[in-house]
DNA sequence: ACATAATGTTAGATATACAAAACATTGATA
DNA sequence: TATCAATGTTTTGTATATCTAACATTATGT
């Protein structure tokens, strides 16, 4: 699961540690989203994605891999 | 967290078998978020869209306490 | 009314998102 | 180059999504 949250977040500059706080998350779970490292729950992604000024669609990159 | 779940699934003649076969998970897990019982991964959200012809954001209903 | 399909409920097990904290590395800036 | 902010890594612990399986209830059709 890719994701544009490092693009956003930088064009609105804000650090990882700004838009864990405006998420209520810490910090590395920001970090680990922005690297594919895992798969954030539904709520979660719509809060960053908000955060962002952003939907889940335009935030997340969905692949092929994701539908099986 | 609401969903248009059972809607977009009777209009496709789908069961909840049906579903979560197509889906990949247990009948019992679409029931579970027809009914709001739990905020799905990322991914399983958008395998249900995609297998109801829909999008996250159409399926899935955010209300302002998923943003707290 | 009976059979069967569909939906709903519950309980225990497993995988993993996320928390918490500590430390390492990179990058900017004086 | 020394300092500090930002990013990245690792480990351990906890909460919860999801699985599995069994059973209960509610439709639906004959």
């Amino acid at each position: 699961m890719k994701t544009r949250i490092k693009d956003l977040r930088a064009r609105l500059n804000l650090t990882q540690a700004d838009l864990a706080s405006m998420v209520g998350v810490r910090r590395e779970t920001i970090l680990f989203l922005e690297k594919g490292k895992y798969n954030p729950s539904l709520k979660l992604a719509h809060k960053v994605a908000a955060a962002l000024g952003s939907t889940i669609e335009e935030v997340f990159i969905f692949e092929e891999e994701d539908l099986l």
